[in-house]
DNA sequence: CGCATTTGACCAGT
DNA sequence: ACTGGTCAAATGCG
């Protein structure tokens, strides 16, 4: 129950912050990136309630969870359930209440992933990873490798990823994550990581701009629970962080990160698909463009195109 | 000793 | 029946 309540808390935070973020932008774009996020956090936080709930009347009435009663409805759910089995939601409340000969029955997970990234080498991401299981795979000659984020017990952080490899020479290790960190994760900017940093993408920021010239959206969000400041100007502005090239190909942006100037994307103006430098390798899942940058300074990146509302987002 | 990893069994979805 | 995702006891390690 502390956990549920602590990973609603978190939540919440996250949707405050994005509501905050909102209410200093007000652009009909901003608004439709925003919206989806909120609705999902606001899915998370009622699944928390949810759970708190069922667990709640388990330790009141009954140790079998068959038996206890659901006195809540969930509206995203047309049938009324009132037992574990049949509440998709129930996902990590059900498990240890769900036994069989001392053995946990689990709800597999059916979403798709989040992102992908290939590797030539297994890298650090500066997250906390549990590993819990390896499988052989059919058709790969190497073991997968299941990891979940090493707070998914203590703040409820969802995370999770697999890593296998997927070619032998040269060496590449393809790594699939499942939903964001939720958890605070306190060590990543000390020294020690800030080296990896240089290697591997995945901190805290989320840029998030559409190729409108006069309306770039700074931060969309973090991964993380630390405030990023970063405001990209007007790019006739001098001391701007942000400058925009436009050509008739694409819009062209180059954003200097506190350090070093990064080309971060060039966007296609007739709104198809972004044009990238050749160091740019592209991956596609569910109609979403994930456009991996190999920078050679302080970050690498990884942008997302959403065809749909053409616009990019960038994950560095 | 306390934590993470390994490993075979269990389980859900197809 | 098969595949692969997850569990949890056994094991490893600092």
């Amino acid at each position: 129950m502390e956990q549920e309540l602590l990973r609603g808390r978190d939540v919440a935070n996250q949707l405050l912050q994005l509501l905050v973020h909102r209410s200093n932008n007000n652009d009909e774009q901003g608004l439709t990136l925003i919206l989806p996020l909120a609705e999902d956090l606001v899915h998370q936080v009622l699944r928390s309630f949810t759970n708190t709930i069922l667990l709640l009347n388990i330790s009141n009435n009954s140790n079998n969870i068959d038996d206890a009663i659901f006195p809540i409805k969930d509206l995203s759910s047309s049938s009324s359930p009132s037992s574990c089995q049949k509440h998709e939601d129930l996902d990590e409340a059900c498990k240890s209440f769900h036994t069989n000969n001392g053995r946990g029955r689990y709800k597999r997970k059916t979403t798709a992933p989040t992102w992908e990234k290939d590797n030539p080498i297994l890298l650090e991401d500066g997250h906390a990873w549990r590993k819990y299981g390896q499988k052989k795979t059919m058709n790969s000659k190497y073991l997968r490798n299941y990891y979940r984020c090493s707070h998914k017990h203590d703040e409820g952080c969802p995370a999770m990823k697999h890593v296998q490899r997927i070619q032998e020479n040269p060496p590449l290790y393809r790594t699939t994550y499942y939903g964001h960190h939720t958890c605070k994760n306190t060590n990543y900017y000390n020294n020690e990581e800030s080296i990896i940093l240089e290697h591997e993408s995945k901190s805290s920021m989320f840029l998030s701009f559409n190729n409108n010239n006069n309306n770039i959206i700074p931060i969309l969000r973090s991964t993380k629970q630390e405030a990023v400041e970063l405001v990209i100007h007007d790019h006739h502005d001098d001391h701007s962080v942000a400058t925009h090239h436009q050509s008739q190909l694409y819009d062209h942006y180059e954003v200097d990160l506190e350090y070093s100037r990064h080309n971060v994307a060039m966007l296609s103006s007739s709104s198809s698909s972004p044009s990238c430098t050749d160091d740019t390798t592209v991956h596609q899942f569910d109609n979403i463009y994930y456009y991996d940058f190999g920078w050679d300074l302080d970050f690498d990146g990884l942008a997302c195109f959403d065809h749909h509302q053409d616009q990019i987002t960038m994950i560095m």
